[in-house]
Parts: structure tokens; C-alpha cells; sequence
DNA sequence: AATTATCTCCCTGAAAAACAGGATATTTAA
DNA sequence: TTAAATATCCTGTTTTTCAGGGAGATAATT
């Protein structure tokens, strides 16, 4: 519906042609691989795979693809990881009209669109980027699902001790001192 | 850009006028007292006073108004509470054109629309039956608040162990055996 | 070649949570 | 007016987490 609804928005500009659509990230990269676009309008929550992998992955196919991440909320972790990732641009899917087109020229020139709503939020960071390791997420995800670290340990095929350091260690990243606030804040980031 | 991109989605059909659009629940509120349409496309997420309010406001004032609930996602509490405060229908903005066209229809006509995948998510819910009182909800707010039942205690001014019967009941209620599932099943049921 | 990051494993001891199985007032609602 | 729900408190034991260290192996960067 969003999709249907933006290309029939953007099939009423003359200066824009609508190429075609994907509904995840492995369509998307099939399409990419047929043709490709001047811009590519990436949702961030999709099916599998998020949009700020599939972002960082065309970016590397695809180097003179320019993307515009596009969400409903004004994460700013998200778009951070986005920018970071290669993308040109961010616009919430709350924009208008005029600020989707405005973000489409501004991009297209190779400059970097941001809307004042979003690089606001962007200021706002106190949630510093929270980078982890594979192996952290891979543990703060078992421990999500209500795992000890025993089971963990069992899971990984690790020891008991090394899944304790991996949960101190997301403890010290997250800057919490116990698993609720960890989990809280962790859902909260939309990290897990 | 949903909007304009519904909008300009929904012009294309004969049989569908649209009347006018609101981003906020009073202009919501300020335009239904000019004129009533057939049909309201209600976000859920709204700056203030959220979609399942304005809902049951609308539905008091003019019960002749059907409502459709409109998210991202697919999250059963909201749709029951929507349901519940008197919508006619509920459709994930990644519904498509057909689809959205077919609730039109549906509740035109005064029946009660689900797609599919709504209504599937509706009967994987065990999670309804779970009612917190009052002092419950208070302690697990401050569980996720990162206290430990010390702490809680000394906050509520009861014991510890009263602190911790109540930890003992949310993790029955929600049917879980750690602190961490059970923040991320209430985080999950926006309980908390 | 040296640093850094990551993953791995270990220790001690303390704190907290989970589990089991009670009891007793006080509201609330049938 | 009873029965049910709620809130309060108790004694234990076992399990898990947390705190604060150290340390080796490997791989990637500088």
C-alpha cells in the first residue's frame, strides 16, 4: 500500500521515472542486477534481512546507486547506521510530498538530504552507537528468548564462563547493570 | 507521504471520494464536525492522543462513521483495542492497493474487515488473557526500570518478599521463567 | 611489526533471582 | 454475605547473575 501509494505519487512527476518495486532485499538485489536506478528508496523494516544491511550491501554492488533510507519513526540509531551504511538520504514516511521530492534532488546531485525533523534527532543522541559484535548479538538474542547461560553455553557449543563475559561485555556496551534494563533498552533500539 | 500517496492512490477510483485528511487527533476531531464521510483511514500512531482513543471519540460522536485502523505493524494488542473502540476494520499499511480497496468495500457495508494476516495474528494470542493488577503493573515497571525487588521494596514501602511473590506471579501470569522474557513479552504486548 | 578487536576460557565471591510452599489480612464482587 | 481476588509477609534452598579481575589465540588493521 505505502509502495503503491508513493509510486503513484511519484508517477505524476515528469522528472521522475518509476523503475519498479521490490518487496525484500533479495528481489531488490535480483532487480539491481538487471538494472539500475538513480535512486532507490529503501524501506528500513523489512522481511529477513533489515534495510541498513541490504543498504550497506548495494552500496557495495552498486556503488552510483544513491539510497534514500525511508521509516516510519525517527530512530535516530537507525538512521545513524543508515548513513553510515551509504545511504544519501533519510526521510520519515510521515514527509510530504514536497520533502520526498526535495530529498529525490538533493540526492540525485550526489548531496546528502537529511530533514530538519530527522537531523534533529540525530543531535539528540545521548543513546550513543552501540556497536556489537557478532557473537554479542548472538548471545543478547538467546538471552531475550529467556535463555541462562548455561543453555547458551550449550547452544553456542562455548563455556559457561566466555557467554558470562560476552553478558558483561553487552552489560558495559549498553551501560546497565542488570538483564531487564539491558533488555529494555536493547528492544528499545530496536536491536533486537 | 502516506497520506499523499493513499490519497493520490484512492483518486484513481470512480467509486471513492475523498474528503479531506488530518495529521493530529483534534484536526481529526475539528474536521468530522464540518462533514462526516463513509469511511475514516485512522493511523494508530499519532502525535498525542493515539489512534485507539480518537477511535472510540469518533465512535461516540458519530456512530455512523466506519473506521478503518491503519499500522505498520502487525501488533494483535492494538488490533483488538481498535477493534474493540469500535473500528470496522484494521489494515497494515503494507497491505496492498487491492487489498486496502476491498476493506473499502467490506466495511462499507457494514461488515467488519480483517485481512489474513490481521486476523492470523489475532488467534496466536495467548496473550489477552493476561490481566496485571494494579500493584503488578507497578512492579514490573520498575523491573524494567532496572531496580532489583531491594530497591522496588523500598520504593513501594512493603517488604521484600512481598516484591517478590509479585515477581513471582507476572512471571506465572506471563508464563515465563526469567526476568529477560518477561520484560520482552511485556515490551512485545506494549504492556510496558 | 605492533596494535587493536574479537573470541575464548578461567577464578573468587557476593548479590540477586528463581523456586517451593506456606500464612494472613483486606478489598471486591457475585 | 460469602467467595474470590488482591496485597501483604514468612522460611528456606537452589540457581543464576553480577563484579572484577586475568589471560591466551587468532585475525584484522595500521
Amino acid at each position: 500500500m505505502v509502495i503503491e501509494g508513493i509510486r503513484s505519487l511519484l508517477q505524476q512527476e515528469q522528472d521522475v521515472e518509476w523503475m519498479g518495486h521490490a518487496m525484500n532485499a533479495d528481489s531488490c538485489l535480483a532487480f539491481l542486477k538487471q538494472q539500475q536506478p538513480d535512486i532507490v528508496l529503501m524501506d528500513i523494516n523489512l522481511p529477513g534481512k533489515s534495510g541498513i544491511d541490504l543498504c550497506k550491501e548495494v552500496k557495495e554492488k552498486y556503488p552510483s546507486v544513491f539510497i534514500i533510507g525511508l521509516s516510519t519513526f525517527n530512530q535516530q540509531s537507525f538512521i545513524q547506521k543508515m548513513m553510515e551504511n551509504g545511504a544519501s538520504g533519510y526521510v520519515l514516511k510521515n514527509a510530504s510530498r514536497e520533502e520526498l521530492l526535495e530529498a529525490i534532488n538533493t540526492v540525485i546531485k550526489g548531496k546528502i538530504y537529511l530533514s530538519d525533523e530527522v537531523s534533529q534527532a540525530m543531535k539528540h543522541t545521548h543513546s550513543e552507537n552501540i556497536i556489537l559484535t557478532r557473537r554479542e548479538k548472538e548471545v543478547l538474542e538467546l538471552i531475550a528468548e529467556g535463555m541462562t547461560n548455561n543453555v547458551i553455553a550449550q547452544k553456542l557449543f562455548i563455556s559457561v564462563t566466555t557467554v558470562d563475559t560476552h553478558r558483561k561485555n553487552l552489560l558495559a556496551k549498553f551501560d546497565v547493570k542488570n538483564t531487564a534494563l539491558l533488555i529494555r533498552t536493547a528492544t528499545q533500539l530496536q536491536i533486537i
